[in-house]
DNA sequence: TTAGCTACTGTACACAGTACAATAAGGATG
DNA sequence: CATCCTTATTGTACTGTGTACAGTAGCTAA
């Protein structure tokens, strides 16, 4: 580097920060996918020496949390609904924000233990709402990591990568592989391939991205609340039952 | 290196073949873990040139492609139930699959679009018990998907990884974040800390290796399982009106 | 004036994936 | 029995990576 950009900016302040940081990983992220984001990448974005960046974030898979982060927020829906109409509205904001940063999708999974930031008004909000539907003590906390796995679940799935960056042969590979099921072996999956194919996990080969899967996301998230409310009305109905004694 | 191991075995064949490659792989994610694994080191386990690899596995993703194709095989149930407790079963074998071998869990995500070994087998018995089950047309691709998700994302999230390998004090970081929830801001997580820390996602330190979450587990896919059993039930009860009719 | 803090620049290292060339051994073919 | 082809590997080399560490310019406060 010939020129020197010691303190670029006019003079006020850092020409960095934390903010700045993530939301410029973010953005390489989205247009240019989650292999091609690298730290060296990360500050020549910036106009900044590489080592520059771990001023402000510790590490690597730090900015990555970071930027898990960024995405997740504002999911909490403010309206009073029925519990299970707030959950589904909690999935579906989930799925949207999700959606808008579709190369992220694959962290997802993989920081919802270690989200340092963690986002308590969030995981408030679905206590009280379940609690609110009469779960109480394990039930609870069952209840409770039922709707965290639903939430990132379907999504996650839904917009897992493809393999290749150069994915154009491979996408028609796996297309002729789906296609070439024996129907002697293979009957019903054969039989039902029309409605399948690359509109169904596995057989598919484009992920949501080009494909939304609308349709089973929202059967999904419906089979889940329709079981969750079959249980707490089941005890409420025991607890009705101990009461009459 | 100073010693020349050409062709070493005792002459009969080639010292290297794809299965060796990929179990060697597995148990250098089993016991190192999934950062720990490299080329490289792969290599090196095996007694051989790190290039020699490509001659049976075109790439570094193909290699863990194939171990995650590997911990998955032989999930599906044999038994001929009912098809929920069918589902059940399935449910159950993958996540006991997945815990033989928690390093791989934040692969199997990403690998659920990409899986160049498809296996036709159970897809086509899943298929097979929907369609049993009543479901048609866009219902039985839905209540697929459904199953499909099920299966994989409990146990992707409950063995999420730990963000670093020198975790002892960033466990202890947490644990005490999370201890000092305010009461006032948060009162739904501080009143149910106590049964929920270490065994609530999100709100926990340790992951499923440390804390299995049996009894989520099984209130999960319980849950699913009741909403798929009344959706095909209301189904079937339309489609007897109809014939009424 | 100067000491110290902030916010970087600049260097360096170990390690990664993998393209590519060389080569040794065995089998097939003349 | 010489030659060639294929297989399976060794060996080299290149580019790119995360990040430790040392240096330094400018600002702030004493």
């Amino acid at each position: 580097m010939s020129t020197k950009p010691v303190r670029v900016k006019e003079g006020v302040g850092p020409s960095l920060n934390r903010e700045r940081v993530i939301a410029a990983a973010l953005e390489i992220i989205d247009t240019e996918g989650l292999d091609a984001f690298s730290i060296r990448g990360l500050a020549q974005n910036l106009g900044v020496y590489p080592t520059a960046i771990y001023w402000y974030v510790p590490s690597r898979n730090a900015v990555l949390a970071g930027v898990v982060a960024e995405v997740l927020n504002n999911v909490t829906p403010e309206q009073d609904d029925v519990w299970t109409e707030w959950l589904r509205a909690l999935f579906r904001n989930f799925r949207r924000q999700v959606r808008r940063h579709p190369n992220v999708a694959p962290l997802i999974g993989a920081q919802l233990v270690s989200n340092s930031s963690i986002d308590f008004q969030m995981i408030d909000c679905i206590l009280a709402k379940l609690e609110g539907a009469g779960f109480r003590g394990e039930s609870l906390r069952h209840a409770y990591n039922t709707v965290i796995t639903t939430m990132g679940s379907f999504v996650t799935h839904e917009l897992a990568p493809r393999p290749s960056e150069t994915a154009e042969n491979w996408q028609e590979e796996l297309r002729a592989t789906i296609h070439s099921v024996d129907p002697d072996n293979y009957p019903t999956i054969s039989r039902h391939l029309p409605h399948l194919e690359n509109r169904a996990f596995i057989v598919r080969w484009q992920n949501g991205v080009d494909v939304p899967l609308d349709g089973s996301f929202e059967f999904f998230i419906d089979a889940v609340l329709r079981g969750l409310l079959q249980v707490s009305r089941e005890s409420e109905a025991a607890e009705a039952g101990r009461a009459k004694h």
